[in-house]
RNA sequence: GCCCACGUGGCUCAGUGGUAGAGCACAUCCUUGGUAAGGAUGGGGUCGCCAGUUCAAUUCUGGCCGUGGGCUCCA
């Protein structure tokens, strides 16, 4: 389903890698090599170049690719015992490349290493490539971006230059993907939010800190409902706990140990020169959960336990980082903690997972899978990463998996993403702009109870024997934050939200100014059932006031008149559909109030008739 | 944080070493209109901020702030 890609293309994507380097180093002759990939979109290449070159520059680049590739070039390797491999590579002048075979011969413990030849270009590479560069599709790949990247992804080391190209197996289907990549710019969350008016993000407030403005409180709104009543249903309670705490509480938790690069820093109550407690933005609601798991003794009897708040977060992001809605310094989570005893997990994951099986068919999104992040026993830094109880992530992370199996979803599992106090399953969605995206989390965390625990805060409870036990805590937010789950969803819908969603679901057009009185008495009668409409007062054209409710994507446009005057009845045009229906006020508010009840997306005139039966 | 690019009215953008323009939006008036832009008039910008060069800077240079694309998908 996501980014499965040939073996061909495969070979494509990688040989173009050196076809790249081949062409940068002609035209800016000394340019050194770092990695050159093949990715999920196509390929890049990082450089130490000669002199630097600007976006300007990709199609002349670009030109000396495709001569490349016409000449013809034959691929052909040759097998070199490590000490012979570095002096070629000294000898050709790639201190980047010589210092990674050291290394893959002292860490990895390999003796030879492959060097690919194409035409006066030598590479140490691993392959696989194409037999020639014939086999290229000349036509089916560009030039596209250069961006600053890291030796080794790590800031401490120089900084190359990376050149990003796409590539594919025909020109078709780098069109499709070129159009993909334009559709995801009409979508893009930062500028529909300014054409619908649904948020800001303002410099005197700060970057990274949105501020919604009413027609965006009113998405985050209903999506919190949502939110709350699926949770209802499912048992969960509902809790309100503050943004701010003592920093002995995250000395508890580990977050000052393990997290302390993503939070605020700390306030110091009393000043600064006294000796006051120092405070701290949350960046998590765990640890005032335990808190009140913790503040009275609990049975068995009352596991599990599903604690739930909307709860607003603040993280210090990397500037570098933040993007629009969907990375920010301030959020507002779905979030809940399921404490509950060892043997209780599986079934308790397996609902969770449910949960956001049905989330994401009420908004009818597809293309996702699931990803289970595992801790990586090997990693030499993973005393500073993951908390220490290898038991502890065997047992974890083998319950997520027998949850994953027997909820029957699409998984993947990988090694080192874990939260430092257990494995996680993220939900990885491909966007409009066919890219993979982490809309929630859920993890589950055997550890931070035990630190509370050993700090004196009786965070257990007592099981069938009279025994105090530590639960075991899933941490879950399957509707993510506001902000990030809102920008997912416009981008999704484009902007046109279903009408439980939409800030205005109904916008009435009087087609004349004698027609406002009847236009205000059925907009009066719709807000008493709750409905969000509106008149449109102004003295445009009726043309105009259609193409000014089409272009803020609202739902249900009626155009009254005289004829719906006599009838008492409103004239409907549905957002996206071109047939015009006319009901009495009564039949169209039933109507309605059942589409937005069942919070259905209605796309045909089928769908709402469906709705009725 | 780092690399590269960008920063002109609310929005989209043009433009210039001699203190600025368009469209949309907004306001007022005319139009009372039946299915995606009726017409006229008008208000609104110390051209991101701070320095420097210059007789003169929005334009050139530097710093800062902000935004955008990236920053292990690994021979």
């Amino acid at each position: 389903m996501l980014n499965e890609v040939s073996e061909n293309l495969h070979r494509i994507r990688h040989s173009l890698a050196h076809v790249l380097a081949q062409a940068v180093q002609k035209y800016r002759p000394g340019t050194k090599l770092g990695f050159g990939p093949a990715i999920s979109d196509g390929f890049y290449y990082d450089f130490l170049l000669s002199e630097p070159i600007s976006d300007e520059d990709l199609p002349a680049i670009q030109k000396l690719m495709v001569e490349i590739i016409k000449e013809g070039q034959e691929f052909s390797s040759e097998e070199l015992a490590i000490p012979d491999a570095i002096a070629r590579l000294g000898e050709m002048g790639e201190p980047y490349k010589a210092e990674y075979a050291q290394e893959l011969a002292d860490k990895n413990g390999l003796e030879s290493l492959t060097f690919y030849t194409n035409g006066p270009f030598v590479d140490m590479c691993e392959g696989p490539h194409v037999e020639t560069t014939r086999n290229i599709p000349r036509n089916a790949f560009k030039l596209h971006n250069i961006a600053g990247a890291y030796w080794r992804g790590d800031e401490k080391n120089q900084m190359l230059t990376r050149i990003y190209g796409w590539a594919f197996e025909d020109k078709k289907q780098l069109r499709t993907y070129q159009h993909a990549r334009e559709e995801a710019v009409k979508r893009d969350h930062r500028k529909l939010g300014a054409e619908l008016d649904l948020f800001i993000i303002d410099d005197h407030v700060g970057p990274g800190l949105p501020l919604w403005l009413p027609n965006g409180a009113v998405i985050i709104d209903e999506l919190q409902k949502l939110g709350e009543e699926f949770e209802f249903i499912d048992g969960y309670q509902r809790v309100h706990t503050p943004m701010l705490t003592k920093g002995s509480l995250y000395e508890i938790s580990g977050h000052l140990e393990l997290y302390k690069e993503a939070m605020f820093p700390a306030m110091k109550l009393g000043g600064e020169d006294e000796d006051g407690e120092e405070y701290y933005l949350r960046p998590m609601n765990c640890p005032h959960h335990h808190i009140l798991f913790a503040s009275r003794p609990r049975s068995y009897r009352d596991l599990p336990f599903r604690m739930a708040e909307y709860g607003h977060t603040f993280r210090n992001e990397r500037s570098g980082s933040l993007h629009g809605l969907s990375r920010v310094r301030a959020m507002c989570m779905n979030d809940a903690h399921i404490y509950c005893t060892k043997e209780q997990v599986r079934e308790e994951f397996v609902r969770v997972l449910d949960l956001h099986k049905r989330y994401y068919d009420l908004l009818e999104l597809d293309n996702y899978f699931f990803r289970l992040s595992m801790w990586d026993p090997d990693d030499p830094k993973g005393k500073e990463k993951y908390i220490d109880d290898p038991a502890g992530w065997e047992y974890a992370t083998n319950e997520i998996r027998e949850a994953m199996k027997e909820s029957n979803l699409p998984y993947r599992e990988v090694k080192g993403e874990a939260a430092f106090y257990g494995p996680k399953v993220d939900v990885q969605f491909l966007t409009v702009g066919l890219k993979e995206f982490t809309v929630s989390t859920t993890q589950l965390d055997f550890g931070i109870p035990q630190r509370f625990v050993d700090n004196g805060i009786d965070c257990t409870y007592i099981d069938s024997e009279g025994k105090k036990q530590v639960p075991f805590v899933i941490h879950r937010a399957p509707l993510s934050t506001h902000e990030r789950f809102a920008s997912f969803l416009i981008e999704r819908y484009g902007g046109a939200m279903p009408t439980w969603l939409a800030p205005v679901q109904v916008k009435l057009l009087p087609v004349g100014a004698e027609f406002c009185e009847y236009a205000n008495k059925v907009c009066a009668e719709l807000r008493k059932n709750f409905i969000r409409a509106e008149v449109d007062l102004s003295s445009d054209t009726l043309g105009k006031k259609i193409r000014q409710g089409t272009v803020r994507k609202i739902p249900n446009l009626l155009v009254l008149g005289a004829n719906e005057v006599e009838a008492e009845s409103v004239t409907v045009r549905r957002y996206g559909i071109k047939e015009q229906r006319n009901y009495s006020i009564a039949e169209f508010t039933a109507r309605l109030l059942t589409e937005i009840k069942e919070r259905k997306h209605v796309k045909v005139w089928e769908d709402a008739d469906a709705l009725m039966e």
